[in-house]
DNA sequence: TCTCAAAATGAATGGCAATTCATTCAATGA
DNA sequence: TCATTGAATGAATTGCCATTCATTTTGAGA
């Protein structure tokens, strides 16, 4: 087995028992056992716990975020692309159930210690939010007064408490696809009566 | 000094050190220290280190759920019932940092141990968005297809990534009522161009 | 002032688990 | 087959800290 895999191997194994216990209550004896491997084996490839959550994030976090560019990069509507974020965020969580745990959970849990570099990584993901706002406001698309800043966050922590439950609760009312359209309705088209599709609806007379 | 002093000093005290530490990285001593009381004595209050943090919860959150509960019967209209639920929101959060950045992060952390206990209250809290949106659509105001399950989730979480940045972060580029307007604006009129209120808009024929 | 029960104290205990490291194993090539 | 070296092992070490409890302090009533 090649160094590289046995890397891999540990990681996924922590994953699994982070997202099963909680970091503090994960023994590295159980994630050895789990990788199966020896306790001292996981400190020849990890500088010690802590530096095995830091690893989960730096490692799998970029793979998502370079996997949503790039899907994304096909589409021009940036209300469409709201709607495609949407989903795959929440196809993502569904496909990587214990990574989503561990970094909604645990990693939220240790913000205040790798603030810097955790805030690098995290900000990116948000920004593709952002960019997106921009985008439609130079195409006029969506409205001028909008605050990318704020809603990047807002749109972000709906999508991100819909999977928490999810995650925590193990089970879904709402298909992955039903919530992802419904989420990036309420920010599209808000929930007023009346108001769903203006851009088109304006052609029509309703006196 | 009567009992029930002592043990909302403990308390409070344990407010503070867990979101200045975390819940795992925080000692018994440093609560006593912080106290001005003996190890010991936090034994005489509660149970265990545990114990302490379920208590944090449970009398807490009732508080403010009380309090959001008041002020919003005195307001009839969903939608502006809606807005002043975000602010409240974003208020409390405010006023009460250390205490939101536990709840947020530390109880968030140990949901999967106190799973049972935690919904409870947790739905209580989530239940009165999702019962303003009831009453808006039976009041026609809301569209009759929102799903209020979904909504709950998606407005809570969009408040509580706001205030997590701000707990975490410790600075606000926005203010307080300028996030919530805008996060509430998101959610009742949407970012499109042209569809803010249509209510009145669709009497223009705009060809 | 004295008594006594309740409250508070904080040093000592005990258990746990991250990390270390002396030893063993395995693979390579001479 | 043997020697060498890097990888792997897992028992032992070490330090930590929640919890306990024997002792002291406090204060209310007599």
């Amino acid at each position: 087995m090649k160094i590289a895999d046995k890397h891999q191997k540990i990681l996924q194994a922590s994953i699994k028992v982070f997202a099963r216990n909680g970091f503090f209550n994960s023994r590295i004896s159980e994630i050895a056992k789990e990788a199966n491997v020896a306790d001292g084996t996981i400190y020849l490839y990890f500088n010690n716990k802590y530096d095995i959550l830091i690893a989960i994030f730096e490692e799998e976090i970029g793979k998502i975020i370079a996997r949503i560019k790039q899907e994304l990069a096909e589409i021009k509507n940036p209300a469409e692309k709201l709607e495609r974020f949407a989903l795959l965020h929440l196809q993502l969580v569904e496909e990587n159930r214990d990574l989503a745990e561990v970094i909604q959970v645990e990693i939220r849990q240790s913000t205040k210690f790798m603030k810097d570099y955790r805030n690098r990584k995290f900000a990116e993901y948000l920004n593709i939010i952002s960019q997106i706002v921009r985008q439609g406001q130079e195409e006029k698309i969506f409205r001028a007064d909008i605050l990318p800043g704020i809603f990047k966050r807002a749109y972000f922590g709906a999508l991100d408490e819909m999977s928490r439950f999810w995650v925590l609760s193990g089970k879904k009312k709402y298909s992955v696809s039903t919530a992802a359209k419904e989420i990036s309705a309420f920010f599209l088209q808000g929930i007023r009566v009346q108001g769903p599709d203006t851009s088109h609806s304006s052609m029509t007379v309703e006196t």
